[in-house]
DNA sequence: ATGAAAGCGCTAACAC
DNA sequence: GTGTTAGCGCTTTCAT
């Protein structure tokens, strides 16, 4: 008779008991896939009844402080308003959800700081397992997490040490088959924007270049590297590869925002792609398809790199093994109007034929 | 001596405790802000040089279990890739990381199973509060929440009952601009593809376009609805518009997706944007104004949103108060070049002047 | 100003 | 198969 006078709103286990006239132990193993069978099939009827009449909703908090599971997964990407992430974070979620899981999602803008802040809001909420977008090469954050043996895997971008396994693009395949593509055209004079170089997708699409242009036996010296993924970064760097390299016939950007800026930049400089410049970006972000002119670009498996993300986390949360497997997805192709071939003026110089 | 063997991984308050020769509630006090106060600055200054020494963390799932507080906020939208949501989103968190919460973003799909299961495992966490972006008109969970006094906030679509408040913007006066500014540039024949009525932005950008139109004297029965705000259904509503009213020199869709599908549907007839048909979106969705042509829209304060919600939910959640104070910010007209004077031959028959 | 004690709601040995 | 018991780590009266 004691706690009978606080009919608050939470209905608890023992509430549930009370009502279905046995021990709240029982209540928990009924409402327990786990150990549900241990309880007699018409017991576990009346408990389920009673719970449901009550409104009985297991307190995860409770659960998670005795279990040491909270059931509840970290999210950590640099920008969620850049278009890559949302379809990422969709398959996550998606994944997580069937899963019984939920995920807190966290924005860092690339800063340090807050990265660190966010990651102490998670870890202090008992997070099972971490999934990263953030990671910069030689990341302290994947260090002291691997080491813990904390569940975590890097998407998009990787780390150097192999810490944790990641779900990455082969983006030495994705920029060969931009650089393929506009050799086929004709393009020689082929420049690019980089992207930051500590970020691995940066730097692996930089060697993808570099790579692909020596396999044609072309120079690969036109490179600028932008200071940041974004469009106004891609708009200066645009106009320094032009100003130094004012022969180029074809930019291939490291990605679709670098090459809106470009756009943008060419039109300042009164350059029509693809007439006079042939652009590509990377990554076919949504409504690239619609840009004046459409973007040929790379598309890469957004949705796959979420599933697998979730499922290879989920795996090593539920089964603790130590399993180091990479996913390497494989980007495709997108070919639109923003690449033709070379200006008739380079072609003349450069191959003296016309027609 | 009984629990010093398990130096397990986590530090607590104990281990605190016994490292700055105190007792464990004042460890407690020291650590939490509000009672802080109570304890010597000495004393204070020991137990926080044992807590950093230990690396504590104090675990949020204990504290929340004792106080009935997680710090934890659930957010519930539609389709976190529509390029509406993440500026939204990117903002919310801002402001509750800056006071200390985590957000648990879930997407529904629009599905009412899935967010009937997304709300079952955010309230089994135990969270605070909740900023919905899913509301329809006469919307159950609405209900529901409201009348068990948990906070509640609605973004941008918001039920009809106002039994919580909502941060929404001005439909009536977006559409009220757009309609003005096509008629500033000659246009009678305006036809308008509907979002879903049976949400509130669907309906009061309807309502917006019929009074603007009404408010000119002009007719606005040149509507269809299309049934979803995707790309797709904007298509196909376009198509529909343009088979019954083929008279019709502008079109004012309901969001800048719908838009894109006008476009898509303009280009299959073989019709020009401008020249042709003026078209308007809604929303300034980021890119609309790289498409082809640059869109003329409707700005809304996207982040303004976000921000206005979370403050608006904290202040409910801390001082539990029941303001339903509704928040309606003001868009604001984007002119780009999807909009121009009628075409010739309309602007023949219906004025007979030119020039 | 600090210590003592109780308990948030749950799970998981351990009994019987 | 079900009841008993003991905490998970924390906050918060109540003493002192």
């Amino acid at each position: 008779m004691k706690r009978s006078k606080r009919r608050s709103q939470h209905v608890t286990v023992r509430d549930v008991a009370r009502a279905a006239r046995v021990h709240f132990s029982t209540v928990s193993r009924v409402m327990n896939p786990h150990t549900r069978s241990q309880i007699t099939e018409s017991v576990a009827k009346r408990v389920l009844k009673a719970a449901e009449r009550l409104g009985y909703r297991t307190n995860a908090l409770a659960a998670g402080l005795r279990t040491r599971r909270s059931r509840v997964i970290g999210v950590i990407i640099p920008y969620i308003d850049s278009p890559l992430y949302p379809p990422i974070l969709l398959a996550i979620e998606e994944i997580l959800s069937e899963n019984g899981y939920v995920a807190i999602i966290s924005n860092t803008q690339n800063d340090p700081a807050r990265e660190e802040r966010v990651l102490a809001e998670m870890m202090a909420r008992q997070i099972d397992g971490l999934i990263i977008g953030t990671a910069t090469r030689h990341d302290p954050v994947v260090k002291g997490w691997a080491q813990r043996g904390a569940p975590l895997v890097m998407i998009n971008r990787t780390d150097q040490t192999g810490a944790a396994p990641s779900i990455i693009v082969d983006d030495l395949v994705g920029l060969g088959l931009i650089v393929d593509h506009l050799v086929e055209l004709g393009h020689k004079a082929i420049g690019h924007i980089a992207g930051p170089q500590q970020l691995s997708t940066g730097a692996a699409r930089s060697e993808g270049f570099r790579k692909a242009m020596a396999r044609h036996g072309l120079q690969a010296d036109a490179i600028t590297i932008a200071e940041d993924f974004t469009r106004e970064a891609g708009r200066r760097a645009c106009h320094a590869l032009l100003n130094q390299f004012p022969d180029i016939t074809a930019i291939a950007a490291a990605n679709d925002l670098l090459a809106l800026g470009c756009y943008e930049a060419l039109q300042e400089r009164g350059l029509s792609c693809p007439k006079d410049v042939s652009m590509t970006g990377y990554n076919d972000s949504v409504f690239v398809d619609l840009l004046r002119p459409p973007l040929t670009t790379v598309r890469i498996p957004q949705r796959e790199i979420g599933i697998q993300a979730a499922r290879l986390l989920l795996e090593k949360i539920e089964e603790r093994r130590a399993l180091a497997r990479d996913v390497v997805l494989r980007p495709q192709l997108i070919i639109r109007q923003s690449t033709a071939t070379p200006r008739a003026s380079v072609l003349l110089s450069n191959s003296s034929q016309r027609f």
